[in-house]
DNA sequence: TGGCGATACGCAAACGGTTGCGGGAAAACA
DNA sequence: TGTTTTCCCGCAACCGTTTGCGTATCGCCA
């Protein structure tokens, strides 16, 4: 009962006296398999418990049905919250879905996508390293036909697919949205400056100081690294500037709390001497107290399943190889941010 | 370049005019090759970017290297950070890790144990479902040889592999800490009965109170179904009980959060007018101005790894399948949870 | 009765790598 | 120089499934 081996096709072909091409196209419905050949087969089958050997089949069809996702971490709700929407299409279509965490750390990233694909996934869907700025280990995969989809942190180049957030529409709208409480001087804690959507928050809040006629303050924009201790230093700069900022837009609402713990430690009071507005729209920040004033949602249940939605695409093109070679063409899909507020103030 | 075949060991073969054998054993260093063509075979290999097919090597080796996880759910950090233990011990040894969330749903839970099955994962690592009470898509695995390790939402059967955080020593001092801050009348938002830890947890709290001689009143014994309409009903039986109680102990910070918001609701004042002592200590609590006064520590990262140790030891086992058949022993690992104060008052 | 087209099934190769076994050639010994 | 040993390497089977192609059987019509 313990060394009960699986049972394969053999072992049906040789109880029912048939081929085993036989019993593999009758489980598959072949038309050229007598109905009553093919009753018998899948009877037995289902007796047996029978289960086709992936392995066996991913090694034959030369692929795996796996598609591998690559992204920061999984600790920030915002990426679990899109592997849950990578998952539901993965699984709709039949794909296992493998998950690997870089840590921001560009030399475990590269490791990952090289034991992925070593392991054959069949795509990747990738969300940027914060200190990622090469490419080449993803670009390395385009001679091996495995395509990638990046979602919220892509890349910069254009020759890549992906699916992020735009922050020009939620930036211009947080920003107004502050001009209009009042606010004049309004701190930016931005994230790394290669990160696309840092500089494109940048840019925006340029843009709509400019048209508002307002003073540009370059000591209000800083960046952190991502840690907790390089947010700490920005926010050190910022309060240090005079006059202080009343408001201050963060990258995300991670950032938002650890700068919201410092100004508090500061002795300033949250929404009253100093407002917060962050980005993402995380569902702890509902249990705060004070929560960010307003939060640009992100939709990363979207950006996850649109992304996987684009690599099945893919995928099920480069499946039937053999058309002509297209000219390359690369998805480019932009989710507009929404400004959410959470506190009337 | 675009339709680039991956090398195989074939290619290195024909053009170095020896076997496909020689080059398998060159690669792997192989005692009986030469060490000329030792050199010339890794060499090209090297400059070809030869990678072996995982797929083709899963199919013969018959184990596929990749264990599989099945949990409630990664948005909880807790799951998150047991992730994080587990990636740590598989890649060390060498594994994949499948990861997929069964959302508290027993039916998806048995589907996604049934295509890991398929998939032909060598091991499996479970933390259960809310409401899974039978373990028969469990047992089944053992069939085939696939061993399981759960960890954390464990079974209350003896005769499988478990990790886990007992209730016993956190809750005593949990209670303890409470009543020694004065609360005579303490509640209790447990889980679910079926869960092992509820049980554990409604146990102690009964020992404590009979040995400190305190009144016990099952009206504050409650549970909640982990969702938040659950937990909101849950409170309103507490708070209703006359007197009310004036602390709270919560089945984990999650359920806490959303109890402090009915609380604060009911005009009722954190710490003050009502306090919570819950289990997980997440790092979100820091964030909060009125965090649990309490947290009983849970070790997420150590319960993820030692499952994995654990595994990877019984994979270790099996590998050579020949030895006497065992006469199958269990693991049963447990890990004191420790309290954790977060405020004086 | 010979020929023809379906119908239903079997043969065998292929996917890429591993491994037991056997054997040829060179080296060492008598 | 003949024999034995040692060192290298090739042959071939195997893992489970899919699939192109060949073929036996049967019915049917001329």
């Amino acid at each position: 009962m313990k060394e009960d081996k699986l049972p394969t096709i053999k072992e049906i072909a040789k109880q029912l006296n048939v081929s085993v091409s036989t019993v593999s196209r009758a489980l598959h419905n072949h038309p050229s398999i007598g109905l009553r050949t093919k009753m018998r087969v899948q009877q037995l089958a289902q007796q047996l418990d029978y289960e086709p050997n992936q392995a066996a089949i991913f090694f034959k069809q030369r692929k795996t049905s796996t598609i591998g996702v690559v992204l920061p971490n999984l600790k920030e709700e915002f990426f679990s919250e899109a592997i849950n929407g990578i998952e539901e299409i993965a699984t709709k279509h039949k794909y296992n879905v493998l998950i690997s965490q870089s840590r921001d750390d560009t030399e475990r990233e590269r490791m990952i996508v090289a034991t992925m694909k070593n392991n054959r996934v069949d795509g990747l869907i990738v969300s940027l390293g914060a200190n990622t700025t090469t490419y080449d280990h993803f670009t390395a995969l385009k001679k091996y036909g495995i395509p990638v989809v990046f979602f919220d942190r892509v890349p910069s180049l254009p020759d890549f697919n992906k699916v992020y957030s735009n922050m020009n529409s939620g930036t211009r709208e947080a920003i107004e949205f502050l001009i209009a409480k009042g606010h004049r001087r309004i701190g930016v804690l931005n994230g790394p400056e290669q990160m696309r959507s840092s500089q494109e928050r940048t840019d925006t809040y340029m843009q709509v100081l400019v048209k508002r006629r307002l003073k540009i303050d370059l000591g209000l924009v800083t960046s952190t690294d991502l840690t907790r201790e390089g947010t700490l230093k920005a926010m050190g700069h910022l309060l240090s500037q005079r006059p202080k900022p009343t408001a201050i837009l963060a990258i995300n609402d991670y950032i938002a709390l650890d700068a919201m713990q410092y100004a508090r430690q500061q002795k300033l009071r949250i929404n009253k001497d100093i407002c917060f507005v962050s980005y993402a729209n995380l569902s702890i920040t509902t249990y705060l107290q004070t929560p960010p004033m307003a939060s640009v949602e992100q939709y990363p249940y979207r950006q996850g399943s649109e992304a996987a939605e684009i690599l099945m695409e893919l995928l099920s093109k480069t499946d039937h190889d053999g058309l002509p070679p297209e000219p390359e063409t690369f998805r480019n899909v932009v989710i507009n941010g929404q400004l959410v507020i959470h506190s009337k103030r």
